[in-house]
DNA sequence: TTCGTGGCGTGACAAAAGTCATCGGCAGCA
DNA sequence: TGCTGCCGATGACTTTTGTCACGCCACGAA
């Protein structure tokens, strides 16, 4: 028990959201953390769900989606650890707007809205930083909006390989190397289409020579010419 | 002078982000607030600029846009009156994301990072109000992508004249009436899609009796059916 | 092994979105 | 009066997107 609270400290205190507030602080704020696990692809809370409270990802990565009445989801955003999810609602009273399921075996760290509400008031500080990180979110959002309304599925699939390709791109003899993350599926709701799309779309790429498949694994010989994609339209 | 201090504490008091605040307060605030004027179309700032204040609308109306390489628009919201511009671009020391134009003559109240940034440290409360501001603007964000992602252009416009009747439709014999509020062209910034489209669609609506025009003015004989069109697919 | 399941690739289509060009109305103005 | 510019409507066409259906393969359970 004793063990927990220091880990959920050590998280938290990495956590962005609470960065800079004193060890005190975060073993005040960690003993009342309750630490929650959940299994790849389970549900942590729903659209539309009463809110109560916030949390941080401790270990493992969890998505923000909505779901379409047809079944579609779109990604909203994914957070690894340190990430926080439903910073907001915890504020302005409503529900969660949107939807969290875990990637993977995850551990988050939950923070009932009383306590949160309470840290804020006695650490405005807080307050500041949850206005930096949700900053970071709406301009994330605009960022969607903005590919969603002017581009096409070529083109987010186009710049959805170049940024994986910076951020964690392999440097090969051939070109830079990328895995994919997960399932076509995925990717699709993530870039907001669907499954048949991203395949057609790789499988176009491939042939154009501009990346070359082998299975999840990607080598894109020419990054400079995939970029070449995202000046067309965008 | 004098008499614009107190004009502009009115409209400060009237704001949302500002409610709450002791008259000192207000004052205070609003002989730092330098009222702006704009014409009908005009810039208030460019996405990309930094960002060098917020603004309150005292008169007339904004719209927060964003605009692709091939001169398309997408509006992200419509601000009037008591409404905020550009509170979080303030805080997290980036650009504004977005650019910012004012739909009719209008006035803005300036006030600059600096002082802004001084009266949430002095005041925490302001800081939770932005907050709660900004979750509202998050939240309607979730709810452009959605229907961008979800959704096709006949279904965003029927949500649109939806809205539109029940916020400001007048009850008629033959129906709810409602006015279009602007060009075709403003339409379509803000449902997402280009002039041509918003001009076939209400075409077909009205061929299928779902609305009635006679220009801008618009007769909805039966809310239900044309809410019916929002069933289908969202 | 055999089966079932899930992910993937693809062809064939259908629907939606977008582009281009044209036409007509209407307001403002020389 | 005629010119011009803006807006809306619309036809013709292309591209993009999405759907449905099918077959293939890998993998794990029975």
């Amino acid at each position: 028990m004793k063990e927990q609270g220091t880990n959920a400290a050590k998280t938290l205190a990495q956590a962005g959201l609470f960065t800079g507030l004193s060890d005190a602080e975060l073993t005040f704020l960690a003993q009342r953390a309750v630490p929650r696990k959940f299994s790849g692809g389970e549900i942590v809370f729903s659209e539309g769900d009463p809110c109560a409270g916030m949390y941080v990802v401790e270990s493992g990565h969890v998505r923000i989606f909505k779901t379409s009445p047809g079944g579609r989801e779109q990604v909203l955003s994914i957070d690894g650890p340190g990430g926080s999810i439903a910073e907001l609602p915890v504020f302005d009273g409503g529900n969660y707007p949107a939807s969290v399921s875990a990637m993977e075996d995850s551990t988050l760290l939950f923070i009932s809205k009383q306590d949160f509400q309470a840290l804020c008031m006695t650490h405005p500080q807080v307050a500041l930083k949850v206005l930096r990180v949700v900053g970071a979110r709406l301009r994330k959002l605009v960022g969607i909006i903005e590919e969603l309304s002017f581009t096409t599925v070529r083109h987010r699939l186009a710049a959805f390989l170049v940024r994986m390709a910076q951020k964690e791109g392999q440097r090969l003899s051939e070109g830079i190397e990328i895995t994919l993350p997960a399932s076509n599926q995925e990717l699709a709701s993530q870039i907001g289409t669907v499954r048949e799309l991203v395949s057609r779309n790789l499988s176009r790429f491939q042939s154009e020579k501009l990346i070359q498949m082998d299975g999840r694994r990607i080598v894109i010989p020419n990054l400079k010419a995939l970029e070449a994609e995202l000046d067309g339209a965008e």
